[in-house]
DNA sequence: TGCAAATATGTCATATATGGCATAAATTAG
DNA sequence: CTAATTTATGCCATATATGACATATTTGCA
């Protein structure tokens, strides 16, 4: 992973299991937050094709713009739970959520 | 759904939207449990090619035997964000991932 | 530029997931 | 069969994620 990847990450408060030296992260932890991040992305991408604002994207999902925004800047808060949720209520298929997981850069 | 599929999620304490008339599961609810189950199943199929027991998977994650056996059975109790870090930690890529979701039937 | 809509950030009370533990049930070995 | 190992189930105190809200910041557009 980048450096300024990494400080980025740890800016927003990405909790870097203690296993490792000095702020590194373990190759699951990295693909972990891999997934999150993309599909954080993907969300946004998802929104704004349609297009719709956060607010709008909160209310189907029964959330908060708050949270919504949360969920595309990555925000270490965000489950991949939540954000799968939200990408199946904007109507992304399995194939798609493998697709894009597919398109993960990582370790892995 | 099949209705037999449904009543064991039921017993098994999933709790179902009430938007939709009695134990109907939505589209979205319905792609989302599946992916639990389907990464349930996943999580035991590595494990036993191992082979470890759901004690030394555990250790591995850091988690307990019991919260394994729930994992690999379906429970509704555990996240989509357990389940993954627990495939990730066992060696699975992104592929993997990607390939297991594709896998999943259901409705997308 | 300035105004309005959209998005980002911080906080908090509540909801949900978690590990740990006890113990039941099932599976396997002898 | 019977003991030992493994897996399942129930419970709980704690940790983490959540929606909601306030407010800051950014973006788009006249």
């Amino acid at each position: 992973m980048l450096n300024s990847k990494r400080q980025r990450l740890e800016k927003k408060g990405w909790k870097v299991g203690s296993t490792d030296e000095f702020l590194n992260l373990s190759p699951e932890e990295s693909a972990y937050i891999d997934l999150k991040l993309r599909f954080g992305q993907i969300l946004k991408q998802r929104r704004k094709a349609l297009p719709i604002t956060q607010e709008e994207l909160a209310r189907r999902i029964h959330s908060s713009q708050s949270r919504v925004a949360k969920m595309e800047s990555g925000d270490p808060s965000v489950s991949l739970d939540l954000l799968i949720r939200s990408l199946l209520v904007l109507g992304a298929s399995h194939q798609d959520l493998a697709r894009a997981i597919s398109e993960t850069l990582g370790v892995n």
